[in-house]
DNA sequence: CTTCCCTTTTAACCTTACATTAACAAAAAT
DNA sequence: ATTTTTGTTAATGTAAGGTTAAAAGGGAAG
């Protein structure tokens, strides 16, 4: 059964412990962005979305803390995982202060840190209960419930949406009456941007037309090499 | 205000180091029973509600991990420290696979497990927010009682529940009508998530249908590759 | 220790759901 | 005019889920 991949946010300098820690993550099935830096980590988190960080404490120009701080700024949930150089007590207990999940002792057995990862990200998925609102969309006279993920024309039965399809069609809603780039369907929900992806979008922009098709208020334009519009007419 | 002060269980056979950690722990506010062996803990555990415990691994009679499994059978929820002699790897992995939340080799550092327990028991606070004491559930006409573990049908004869189909139709009930999740009944019931206990929890999820069916209002629906929902039509 | 019963996991087989790719047509841009 | 982009439908391959049955565990009682 092929899950999800969760992805990681690995910030550490040292080049060859970063690339084999990566390496090895990858082996265990998870997606990872190394970033060499503090300044770098910052820059990468910003422009994704991680299930987990994993920051070097000892680092040039921006150490993991204030790395960290920046991060709990942006984001209050996700969860960070501190690798301090040895058992430095000031080191683990300001890792703490600033909402660190975890730390480990480098050198650390990496079988260790993998069941941390586990645990932590596990941990976070069942906290995860409801933002409701952010789910939920009117197009004309349907009703996307993206989270559950059907839609429904006036009150009828729902018709049910593949992920794609769903994921689509929200992203559609949120720029409603606004351009939705190609480029960001295809990086946010395909992660890639190649021929075949952006053929499998139009597939899905084909379908997403049918199941509309009941509202003719309601349509799905073409701007010629750069996106699609979501139009509601009154 | 006074808060609540938080209850620890803690089980330590050495009498000199266990005196010592509960005092350290009363005198930063805890409240904390100790127990001198698993046999113990596990009576104090019953009579008792708990926000965390810590569990010395190695102990005569009955050993940490064995313990914390009987704990997570009839708690899912409490938090679970161990205490490890000295880093041994192979105890903390298996202290994983129990559904510890951490663990801690001795000797530890006195203020690092302050931490530790702050952070865990706060995660713990923000996570357990409504889902407090919920045991009965009104499921169309269904009564279901999970701490007696029987699904009863318009007052008829109660049908026992095994504790892996009581466990999932009340996560199901708690989340009536929304999404739960596939890795939320996987980590919370089966604590794993592989293609076996997959395969598992849908198994249940045919028991629980064959047992919901005398109300045709009532049924599980699937949501491809993000998990169930139970829904009740009126 | 063995047997029995209850629970859970594993296996097997089948159906449904999805995403991708191909193929060809139509628009739009050059 | 012809090259590129988009529209649409259908075919294909794979993964997830439904269901039943058999195997494996585990605890209590004999």
């Amino acid at each position: 059964m092929e899950e999800q991949k969760k992805r990681i946010l690995l910030v550490e300098d040292d080049p060859n412990f970063g690339t084999v820690l990566k390496d090895y993550l990858m082996m265990n099935d998870y997606e990872v962005t190394h970033a060499k830096n503090g300044m770098e980590g910052f820059e990468k988190f910003k422009k994704d979305d991680f299930d987990l960080c994993i920051l070097d404490v000892m680092m040039p120009y921006k150490d993991g803390f204030t790395l960290a701080k920046e991060i709990r700024d942006k984001n209050t949930d996700v969860p960070i995982i501190f690798l301090t150089a040895k058992t430095m007590k000031e080191d683990v207990l300001r890792g703490y202060k600033v909402g660190a999940d975890d730390y480990l002792n480098k050198p650390f057995d990496s079988e260790v840190l993998l069941m941390k990862i586990k645990a932590i990200i596990q941990r976070k998925a069942t906290e995860t209960i409801s933002d409701s609102k952010q789910f939920e969309f009117k197009i004309g006279s349907f009703d996307l419930n993206s989270k559950l993920r059907f839609l429904r024309f006036k009150g009828g039965d729902p018709l049910k949406l593949s992920p794609k399809e769903n994921e689509l069609l929200r992203l559609l809603a949120l720029h409603e009456n606004d351009l939705m780039p190609r480029e960001l369907a295809l990086t946010k929900i395909w992660r890639d941007d190649n021929y075949f992806t952006s053929r499998s979008m139009d597939v899905y922009i084909a379908k997403l037309r049918k199941y509309l098709k009941p509202d003719e208020k309601v349509e799905i334009l073409n701007i010629h090499g750069e996106g699609f519009r979501l139009v509601v007419n009154s």
